[in-house]
RNA sequence: GCCCCCAUCGUCUAGCGGCCUAGGACAUCACCCUUUCAAGGUGGAGAUCACGGGUUCGAAUCCCGUUGGGGGUACCA
């Protein structure tokens, strides 16, 4: 490559154009992707979806290092959680295979020996320990670091006494020295870097693994990548990425940089300040819909007014143009918000599919028997208004389940009745419940009801009027047979904890104020 | 330090020169509904559109600068 300025790849080369597009996401399997990678790949997968094209599924495994075992298999099902289905892949193939980037390393080293022998790469034999020195040496003198290619100007002669001392080169790339380089960022326009500022990149490591940034090169365009869709904390790398473009002339992918996601804190999302796998939140309870709802409108916006979309309705009306360009924080209480309206949303079937796995896991062993799926999908269908996550279930229906709620017998007391009350309501309210003929809601309704009204339990209005108050034996029923002071309403428990379990509480929780009021 | 990106209520955002005395949503507050908690309904508070200059008859919208925030600066991705 010569040392000039060269132009911009402006091409308008837009999702509407004729050739399909083609997106890819390429996690390297070092972990298990936070929910920002995966807003990318929900992007990417949605780009490509809106048009008709295929999404692609590529593995960056080049750092052998930093490899995680089983991180390949959590970043798919985190994909297939979320209902991101690839068309190629590592575990289906696909024509442009393998996708596994250790599967590639002969490719790598034949285009790398191609931009050697065409003079725009060379072998690098400086150490570790030289370029750290180097490094330092820069950053003392306030200079900008970067490899100062020493390498680059070696003799055929100085080359060879190299190789001769037996040490494993790296490749580098002969970045122009001078001018400018330009290249189109879809959602910004053109970028322009000055070349002084950019080094000779690594393309291909000692071990003979490419690094990212050349993989990512020769695999984007052998895979016929048509919109490569990543963080913006590569834009600084983009210039780079077209020189090596440039230097094999290649045509580049039209490249759109989605803005970061935040921390709270207003630092990139990385796992290092909390930031959770995306597989946690299903572990915690989160639906797949509101993730991904969620994740489409953070850094991406449809109108002023339309908040809900199905992955079909994401597809429709997805527009690239539509990403933003500055940084979105995390919200968690907006992620919430979204859970519980798509909890509610859910069917009683479906609730209880769901939720019976973290019902399951979350009561105490000696509930967990109760648990037959009739009764705990009338349990769920109670709650469901209630729950934030398919988590809380557990927590807020476990008294359904358990055989004797345990509770304070203070709790039992409202402040609007004492031990004797409590003890005579409960003595002259249990036969009446016992005896009523349908045990259904608007029958407990009316059975309650008639005992406020016959036992002159009233209430003052604001205008001075009096009205039957439901609140002081409701309370008392409530807590007796529940041990909360906050439940489902009262006739529809009642109604699914069955007149039996009813009673049987009612009758314990008569004992337990009869106990406080003999005292 | 150097290079780069970004900048509308606490948060996510609408806005792409006049429809904006800036709209919606989350969160928050009040009230209503009501047997509790939720859910739901109504309403309130909350952004001199970071600041300063331009351009224009007219700027949140275009340009420049400042400030602030963020990213990059690895034989990591």
């Amino acid at each position: 490559m010569s040392d000039t300025s060269s132009s911009p790849a402006t091409q308008a080369t837009p999702t509407e154009a004729a050739r399909p597009v083609r997106t890819r996401y390429a996690p390297s399997p070092t972990g298990f992707p936070h929910i920002g990678n995966y807003r990318t790949a929900l992007f990417e997968w949605l780009a490509a979806r809106h048009s008709g094209g295929q999404f692609v599924l590529r593995v960056e495994d080049t750092d052998r290092k930093r490899l995680v075992p089983g991180s390949i298999e959590g970043i798919m099902e985190g994909l297939r959680w979320m209902g991101l289905t690839w068309d190629e892949g590592p575990d289906i193939g696909g024509p442009y295979g393998p996708y596994l980037q250790s599967e590639r390393k002969p490719i790598y080293r034949e285009y790398a020996d191609q931009l050697v022998a065409q003079g725009d790469a060379y072998t690098c034999y400086c150490s570790e320990e030289r370029l750290e020195q180097m490094r330092a040496g820069q950053i003392a003198r306030k200079e900008p670091p970067g490899y100062d290619r020493r390498c680059r100007y070696l003799t055929p002669e100085e080359r060879a006494a190299r190789e001769a001392e037996g040490i494993t080169p790296v490749v580098r790339f002969a970045a122009p020295l001078a001018g400018q380089t330009a290249y189109h960022d879809y959602l910004r326009g053109d970028l322009t870097f000055e070349n002084r500022t950019i080094d000779d990149m690594i393309l291909l490591k000692s071990d003979g693994l490419p690094t990212y940034n050349f993989a990512n090169i020769i695999d984007d365009h052998l895979m016929d990548i048509t919109h490569v869709i990543r963080g913006e904390e590569y834009i600084s790398s983009a210039p780079r990425y077209a020189q090596v473009y440039r230097a094999f002339g290649w045509e580049e992918p039209t490249v759109i940089h989605v803005p970061l996601v935040l921390a709270p804190d207003r630092s990139k999302l990385a796992k290092r300040h909390g930031a959770l796998p995306l597989l946690d939140y299903r572990d915690m309870g989160y639906l797949p819909e509101a993730i991904c709802n969620f994740l489409l409108l953070l850094g991406w916006s449809y109108d002023d007014k339309t908040e809900f979309f199905t992955l079909d309705e994401m597809i429709r009306v997805f527009d690239d143009r539509r990403i933003s360009v500055s940084p979105a924080i995390f919200d968690k209480s907006r992620l919430d918000w979204f859970n519980g309206v798509y909890i509610r949303k859910l069917s009683p079937e479906e609730l209880t599919k769901r939720a019976m796995p973290f019902l399951l896991a979350g009561l105490p062993e000696s509930a967990r028997v109760s648990v037959n799926p009739a009764y705990a999908s009338r349990v769920l269908a109670l709650d469901q208004e209630r729950l934030k996550t398919l988590a809380d279930a557990p927590t807020l229906t476990s008294f359904f389940f358990v055989e004797q709620p345990e509770y304070d017998s203070a709790l039992l007391l409202g402040k609007n009745m004492d031990a004797p009350q409590a003890t005579e309501t409960l003595r002259t309210l249990i036969p009446t419940l016992a005896g009523l003929a349908a045990w259904e809601p608007e029958a407990i309704l009316a059975a309650l009801d008639a005992y406020v009204v016959d036992h002159g339990f009233i209430r003052k209005k604001a205008d001075g009027s009096e009205v039957p108050d439901r609140g002081p034996v409701f309370m008392l029923v409530r807590v007796g047979v529940s041990g909360r002071k906050e439940t489902p309403g009262l006739p529809e428990m009642l109604t699914v904890l069955g007149k039996e379990r009813t009673l049987s509480r009612l009758r314990a929780a008569q004992q337990t104020v009869e106990a406080v009021a003999g005292e």
